[in-house]
DNA sequence: GCAATCCTGTAACAAATATTACAGAAGCGC
DNA sequence: GCGCTTCTGTAATATTTGTTACAGGATTGC
């Protein structure tokens, strides 16, 4: 990240004029605040002219006053955001909603409580691009699956998504074998046609990784990496909000790892996507896939 | 002290016309940078031209967008001179992974700014049964439309996942008219397709409710429910934890609306899995399903 | 079905703001 | 002390922004 404005004024203090000292003085005694408003209210809080504030703009590296305020209030966005700034503005409980309040915890408890070295085991495993990764969900769960899938094609290679109907899923495991890897998101109640398919799969050398609930899959017994999150909630239904975590967790720490070949692939998905439609090129900053 | 203005747009959010209420939202997602700008910039931002804002604070009171602006900073500059504001200033080292601290922010700013009435009465819309249930999402959003519709349709009839090939889509808008719903997931990068189904449902006279990021889907146009969730994380990736922890409140919504038929669709389903596979019964206290 | 009312976007206009040109003052070097 | 350079504010201009008028579409009530 870019250091804050207010640090490059403050050490460059002695290079302005008499004026775009007092520029400087009226801005850091009101960061950023003083320099979000017009030209002239910063004139005057400072006691110099209009022309001497864009003077003091452009020595700061600025081509004018709109370039200044857009840096200032990226700087304010990104202290807006932070953890403690938002507990200042609004009532600690959010929404007040029990449901809300235990989705929050069971996503807070089931990072407190996942084991570290096997989360980061498993994230290297998932990162070795000479493994094939096959994810797997059931009826609930597949959507976890499909996302996470979705997500790692970008930033590797040999990624499959056992989908389809589940009579058909032993047809996948024909020549899975010991340079494989499946993942498979197994809650209440389990299916026993996902067990099955990871059981097999384990017998033909396959390494097995579960993220499951906090009664443990039976998938659980054969299982190389367990990830267990906790999913009650005050309603009929269990959440799948702290698996989602859970995967998105593993997601960016698999681009993490491959960030190189992840940015390769990205730049590459990102050509084939300007030959289908140049108009949505340069959208964002961020990869835009 | 005067209360804030955000909670003063979020209590009168059901007095305000459809556009009103896309600014209220844009402006919610955003609080307050969002009407720090121009007026154009709130324009664009919420999908409305710029006289609607201007109507849109004319309502909330003021005599002027310089008036409203006044009030958004006079909050702002409280808030960046209390303590704790000041504080966040200095270096701050989060404890445990940073990834997951703004998974959580994510999921309890959402919630913070989601609008209660807009929510319970979307939640009220997909318990009415009279209504069929498209759930539709695009590449990444998918999964999350695939979720929702997995427990939507034990606890009521009429809910279609809106999947396949995106070019067989529109083969899934005959017959779509005022008796039905669509709940669009979509994020950046947005799909032209999910704004062409949703633009053609809704001409078709659907109601069409929107799960997005906070820079709103084009979707937000022409929706009837707007849900914005915060994305960013520091990764490559936006996460979509905080849509999925929507989905799961709606579906715990929905689900505590049609109590009665619910349990009895459930009891139905337990019925249909006995005959099927009799081991299974009574595994668990929850709607073993 | 029609009239009245409300909502909304477009276009035009008024007002505000950012920027530039220019001239006077101040400072510095010879 | 003078000439040159730099600094600075005023005024003018260009550009941007806020606001209003108006017209078309949607909604509602009779």
């Amino acid at each position: 990240m870019e250091r804050p404005l207010l640090e490059d004024i403050r050490d460059r203090l002695e290079e302005f004029t008499a004026t775009e000292k007092r520029a400087a003085h009226a801005l850091m005694a009101n960061y950023p605040m003083q320099g979000l408003g017009t030209v002239a209210q910063f004139a005057e809080a400072a006691g110099v002219s209009a022309p001497t504030i864009l003077r003091f703009v452009a020595r700061l590296g600025f081509p004018g006053f709109a370039e200044f305020q857009k840096k200032l209030r990226g700087e304010l966005e990104s202290q807006l955001n932070s953890p403690l700034a938002r507990s200042d503005r609004l009532p600690a409980e959010p929404g007040g909603d029990p449901l809300v309040s235990q989705l929050l915890e069971n996503v807070e408890e089931t990072f407190a409580h996942l084991p570290k070295g096997e989360l980061t085991a498993l994230t290297k495993l998932l990162a070795d691009e000479r493994k094939t990764l096959h994810l797997i969900g059931g009826r609930f769960t597949d959507g976890l699956a499909r996302y996470m899938a979705a997500h790692l094609r970008i930033v590797r290679a040999n990624v499959n998504h056992v989908a389809g109907q589940q009579g058909n899923w032993l047809d996948q495991l024909i020549g899975i074998g010991p340079k494989d890897v499946i993942v498979v998101f197994d809650i209440r109640r389990y299916q026993t046609e996902l067990v099955h398919f990871a059981e097999a799969a384990a017998r033909q050398g396959a390494t097995v990784a579960l993220i499951t609930d906090s009664w443990m899959s039976p998938v659980g017994r054969i299982a190389s990496f367990v990830l267990p999150a906790r999913v009650a909630v005050p309603s009929p239904w269990d959440s799948s909000l702290a698996l989602m975590a859970i995967a998105e967790v593993l997601i960016a720490g698999v681009t993490r790892e491959n960030q190189e070949t992840a940015q390769e692939r990205m730049r590459e998905l990102e050509a084939l996507r300007n030959e289908i439609d140049p108009s949505t090129e340069g959208r964002g900053s961020r990869p835009d896939i």
